[in-house]
DNA sequence: CGAACACTTGATAAAAGTCAAACGACGTGG
DNA sequence: CCACGTCGTTTGACTTTTATCAAGTGTTCG
């Protein structure tokens, strides 16, 4: 049977700069072993020895630490077309777990392959480079939400950072969309506990803010959920424009 | 005058992994252009369209955003060899301020001139990139940290944070070193009031763990200091090995 | 059908914030 | 050279926010 070698990756950065083909194959690469992981099935387990990184191609992931106190931050949730654990890139222990949150595809490649990568595609290392500091802007968006809003202001927040992350890779969302996390994940992720948490949404429902049908959420006032999240939408405005021409 | 070129910041990757004669030539380029700037002076203003990237050279800045009702959180704090700015790569408005927390020697260098080093030296980008997921591991870190930790392991884990990035590049310290912070200023890094930090540091220094003099905080007991902060130190077993070879 | 799991709500406790006042160091201008 | 103002630290009293504990309500899935 024939099958036509797609990247998720590639199409995800494509969405922000042109690739050439010989870029596209490259990337196409990173993806030559899809592996399934069932929902709740460990990918990384924080302090193993690792050498991979992944693509995430379906479902969601997240990474997470557990502290000495059994409490658990998750610090990132990932969508497909997301480019995962690139901290074995330095260590080579793995500073975090990664968990399957529904049924996954991941596409592990080793990081010699990833070497291998920036040595043949400059453009692509640049893209890659520009990514992590992507990652890096949202990541301070969240400490800055952690260290100085309120949990009413971090729950807004949140729901709208995953609104506008899974609108990048699927159009037909609107206004609603699937959380598939649990009171308590959104909670480990945001430092708050799920009762707090729910609490908080409860209260968001009753002001007409969001409506909720079996896990579902809609956002029915988003200019008031921005105001009160603090939240910017960093996806809009990113300029690669001045990155080499490939 | 003769005066021999050196990158502070070329010396910083050196101790990570060697690096060729043409390597450290591309990194001296980057800084051409020292500038000092005053305490307190801004470097860069949070909105403002900007294209440049620096090295700092010499002294302590901080990159910081502020929220609506007026609070800040203070993103990260830099020490010489770090490589600042780096979201100016995505966005042209910079999503943070920096502001040097002492007097400082800054390198700015456009991101055009970032753009040919990563062209002309494949290596020096896969150690940006390398990097660049370093400052990632530090900054989730401090996210667990906000999420999930009492205010007193916050002020434990930022002090050691401070003494081992220190230690980096200076190799005489021991057990102290100047914080150069008000305790403001360290609230508003770990997500605390001012108030509540010097009730922290207080106790810490009543228990024996930390002692003070003029500004200059000695560290007596890391190894309940790193209990306590649930600290690891993330600047040790780095492993950097499998980079191509120049 | 029942066990497990997530959600919901109430009562209470703990952690950290706010407000206020006083102290000390430091620098500047009269 | 000293007086004064500014800034950072320290401490106390009180308030607010969020966590904790506990119990009850669906819902789902074997």
């Amino acid at each position: 049977m024939f099958w036509v070698a797609t990247s998720c990756f590639a199409e995800r950065l494509a969405k922000q700069v042109p690739l050439s083909d010989a870029e596209k194959r490259a990337l196409i690469r990173l993806e030559e072993n899809p592996r399934k992981v069932k929902r709740g099935g460990m990918i990384q387990r924080v302090n193993d020895t690792v050498t991979e990184l992944f693509v995430l191609r379906e479902g969601r992931v997240m990474s997470f630490v557990i502290l000495p106190d059994g409490s658990r931050q998750i610090l990132r949730v990932y969508f497909p077309g997301d480019f995962i654990g690139s901290a074995s890139t330095i260590y080579s222990k793995a500073p975090e777990s990664l968990v399957a949150l529904s049924d996954v595809i991941v596409c592990p490649f080793d990081k010699h392959a990833l070497r291998r990568l920036l040595e043949e595609s400059p453009r692509v290392a640049a893209l890659l480079f520009l990514l992590s500091n992507a990652e890096r802007v949202a990541m301070t968006d969240r400490l800055a939400a952690l260290g100085r809003t309120s949990a009413k202001a971090r729950v807004a927040a949140f729901l709208l950072d995953m609104f506008d992350r899974l609108r990048v890779t699927d159009d037909s969302i609107v206004d609603s969309f699937d959380l598939k996390l649990t009171q308590e994940e959104i909670g480990d992720s945001i430092g708050l506990t799920s009762v707090h948490v729910n609490r908080m949404i409860r209260q968001m429902e009753l002001e007409g803010l969001i409506s909720r049908s079996n896990g579902r959420i809609t956002l029915n006032d988003m200019a008031r959920l921005e105001e009160i999240g603090h939240y910017t939408n960093r996806l809009k405005d990113m300029d690669l424009d001045w990155l080499p021409v490939s």
